[in-house]
DNA sequence: TTTAATTATTGTATTTTTTACAATATATTC
DNA sequence: GAATATATTGTAAAAAATACAATAATTAAA
């Protein structure tokens, strides 16, 4: 390599990931509490500098793990922020994930680089370093926008769930109120949710059905030309 | 900063564009040859390594102003790529950004690292170094997912331009075709293209009205609600 | 000047989708 | 069994999407 080079690779780049939950008092981020500098013992997103011998997608996928313990979440990559002075120990781009994941399904870790890790609602959230309240506010606006068209809102729910749920997840994401008799019209009519044959228990009134997602049902769909569109 | 940190700041980050441009032969990319090491005398996207004092955004709109000129340019980050050995040189990430231009508006300025730039059919293009073919192929589809849902076709013709160039370019793109009558029907109902007044001159046959996007009239419509969608 | 050739422009009937709207059903608790 | 709470369902009207072909305007050739 020629010299000339050099001087670009004193970069470094890290992963954040807006990691968004769902339960009955409406859509949650999962913010951690740095126990390292900079900007120890502030909120934070979830993220971390890459090793050089590190994919970045790999990179991405075990900050979640390391948090979450899990294996099989939804992410996608959603922007990557450059500004010259984001990092106060020098130039740090980061590239940004949203990922879903099932609320009540997991037991958090805070892992070597947070001392806590806590679900905020998505309408309370703390000033947070870096340039992440912007980072965040843009996983929100995708978020927004990728729902509207692709079935991903299963991820933020249980294996079984009732239309009720699905729908208040809908109207809380897409901060909107749909008719209940159309949602479900439409919904049904889609064909990738099925009944269980399954009821709600413990609930003090009409036990609502219990749906599943078919996400093969949608795989097949996807290369017929069909449009998921809420 | 604690020493902690060196070792990860040695990487770089690049940017590479993927330019559209379309005339009445179809969707064009513009690449270039390379005049530089690595891949020396290949054809390649436009970009280049980022400088550590320059914004991520500036340094994509640097490289499409050396290359084109221009200053108003349509363009959106689409996707960065980050495998361990993407590049011979060390690890470097790159950030993708799609962009839009008038092809015929515009003489190319091959620059310093580019002996040559030229436009290929979107559908004869060959080889490319790196993963250049990779990110390509994802910003393909992200235009084609984008243009269904945002009036930017028009980033691509000509101030004024008649209806049968806006549907060719929307069947290019979206590699399927519209029923005339439909097509018109639609645009038109959507109210932000205008009638200038104007006709096409020196054709052999009748001369089809010119029209013009009315750009305001489209951001004061999402405001609203409004979707557009093709 | 008429005719041929070429592309531009326009309307209507049918089907599908979206929207608006409220009564009935099923469970628990008192 | 009455009260309470949420779940479930249908229909009519409006809007949007679709399928389909005849007429208009220009130039070039005869």
């Amino acid at each position: 390599m020629d010299e000339k080079f050099e001087s670009y690779f004193k970069a470094a780049v890290s992963v954040d990931n807006v990691v968004f939950g769902f339960d009955h008092t409406g859509l949650k981020v999962l913010l951690i509490y740095r126990g390292a500098d900079p900007y120890r013992n502030c909120w934070a997103l979830p993220g971390d500098l890459i090793s050089l011998d590190t994919n970045l997608i790999d990179s991405a996928e075990k900050v979640l793990q390391d948090l979450t313990g899990l294996e099989e979440i939804y992410m996608e990559q959603i922007h990557t922020f450059g500004k010259v002075d984001r990092h106060p120990y020098g130039r740090v781009f980061t590239v940004a994930y949203f990922a879903l994941i099932k609320i009540d399904d997991y037991h958090l870790h805070p892992s070597s680089w947070a001392e806590e890790a806590a679900w905020f609602p998505i309408s309370e959230i703390p000033d947070l370093p870096f340039d992440h309240n912007e980072i965040l506010s843009y996983a929100k606006d995708q978020l927004k926008s990728k729902i509207r068209r692709q079935p991903i809102g299963f991820e933020l729910l249980p294996k079984h769930f009732t239309l009720t749920e699905l729908q208040t997840l809908y109207e809380s994401i897409l901060e909107t109120e749909f008719d209940v008799r159309n949602f479900r019209k439409k919904i049904l009519s889609m064909d990738f949710i099925t009944d269980t044959g399954l009821k709600q228990t413990s609930v003090t009134h009409r036990p609502a059905k219990l749906y599943k997602y078919n996400a093969k049902r949608y795989s097949n769909l996807i290369n017929t030309g069909f449009a998921f569109d809420l």
